[in-house]
DNA sequence: GTTAAATTTTTCATATTGTGAAATACAGTT
DNA sequence: AACTGTATTTCACAATATGAAAAATTTAAC
């Protein structure tokens, strides 16, 4: 009979939780459940801990957190080695995790391109985000060579000690970045980690200048990295991508070709996510 | 007085759980937690979903699924976007269970995997990576049958002549296969090793369907061998385990169990090492 | 070998608190 | 403006999480 033309567009928006909902949430939530989160999150800091340790640490009963333990490992979102008694975040907790990664293709996108810088730099190759004024390291591959520069995925650094959290800062509009700067002293890592804002302020300047940021040894010793920005849509500096290495093989005298095929890498990126390099 | 040195040496092993411990755990758990686990868990595998979705999925209450996102929300483990009125993994769990990573070895994690594989099939059991073009055995147990498959650890082979590598070549992306089989001549170690390109590409093709490979005297006359990837998280081949005997006890009847057994385990190694096989 | 010490599990009584049903608030839709 | 389908909150109650202390288990010391 009726013909009607469902418009059958599925909405918009669900109805429901206000727009702006942000400040209430205290009721509302789970004192247990947040409890355990907090032994689950503290775990993850310190690995390898007896579950005295962990009791003691967080002020807590060691039923309890026997209990909790035991609940998550069910899961294996925690595993016990029970050669040594000690207590790990398991492959469960990884695997969800990662599902973090699967809401952007950004890491999607990111791979191929993260090789093949790989394989025309002969050094690692990462991609960051900014994640709460810090550095999140979401992937990176591998060299081959036998001395090699690690932070596993998941690795949050500071940002005026990073490449990527340099490339990304020097983006910033400077409302945000003086947010940022008062927001937190600058530690340093080694003498060379920039501790001055002054100092910070004018490497910034230069980094925007060139085009990629340069951690000469700023985190780790004996470490270099080059670093360019990934733009968005809104040519938003949302990541970045660079190439890290020894000393040794990220001399001055390479940073000219590294910087050319790492900015290279980070253009193309932009352009995968539809975003673009400012003009 | 008492000058007695204090031996200080930290207890190898703490002292309370059973060693073999693995049985009972079920009333120790907390109920409510693994609820909330299971709903986390869950959330991973289908993320943007609206609360009622979830609600309905997992068979709770609206409101104790609200009451448990809402609390790991307030610890970045889960992300609400507003605009949509969706739930998200957030960037806490990803940085929780990165964690994982960071103890990970995978000959630690594959030693009792290929101990069991190698009790139920009969057949010494290996592990195997790529390493510049080569398969580079990393570990293996051995079978107790007098006649043996020996390849000791640190053994570099080529790919094409082994179930390992014909495992990993029918999983790397097209573009590198391609720059692989440019890089080499296919030797010929029996009369029945592919050195045809052509052959190669077919078999590999094949491989990839059945999800094993198989080694029929390509390297050694008189052995075969069935070899499945392990997948990393990137869902990457980056590890093999194979099985490999005399062709008398290799026989194409008992293929079948064999490759399931070999496919289990390579499983088993992935979800360990925090992967998974592709969707 | 035996005992002591250290640590992990289990028990148990209790009150905390997690729970679902139903009421309410909210944002689109008609 | 009324309606509809969501997301939140309220409320009363029972489920269950909790810590203290006891038991179990292993290692170290004697």
């Amino acid at each position: 009979m009726e013909s009607v033309e469902k418009p059958d567009i599925a909405p918009r928006r669900a109805r429901g939780r206000p727009r702006d909902w942000a400040d209430k949430t205290a009721q509302n939530t789970i004192k247990s459940l947040d409890r355990a989160m907090a032994v689950f999150e503290y775990l993850s800091e310190v690995q390898g801990q007896p579950l005295s340790q962990l009791a003691t640490d967080l002020q807590q009963s060691p039923a309890t957190v026997y209990r909790i333990l035991v609940t998550l490992e069910g899961r294996g979102l925690v595993e016990f080695d029970s050669e040594e008694q000690l207590w790990y975040i398991g492959p469960r907790a990884f695997v969800i995790g990662a599902g973090f990664l699967r809401r952007t293709s950004l890491v999607d996108r990111a791979r191929p391109i993260l090789r093949k810088l790989m394989e025309r730099t002969g050094e690692t190759a990462n991609l960051g985000v900014e994640k709460e004024g810090m550095v999140l390291f979401l992937n990176q591959v591998e060299t081959h060579e036998s001395i090699r520069a690690f932070f596993p995925p998941g690795t949050l650094s500071d940002m005026h000690a990073s490449g990527i959290g340099k490339a990304l800062l020097a983006h910033m509009d400077q409302e945000r970045l003086k947010r940022w700067v008062r927001g937190r002293s600058l530690q340093a890592f080694t003498s060379y980690t920039l501790v001055q804002p002054e100092a910070l302020g004018a490497e910034l300047e230069q980094t925007r200048a060139r085009g990629f940021a340069i951690d000469a040894e700023e985190k780790n010793l004996g470490m270099r990295c080059i670093a360019a920005p990934v733009f968005d849509m809104n040519r938003e500096a949302v990541a970045g991508i660079s190439v890290s290495g020894p000393t040794s093989r990220m001399a001055p005298e390479a940073t000219k070709r590294i910087s050319g095929e790492v900015m290279r890498a980070a253009e193309e990126l932009s352009t995968a996510i539809g975003g673009g390099q400012v003009r």
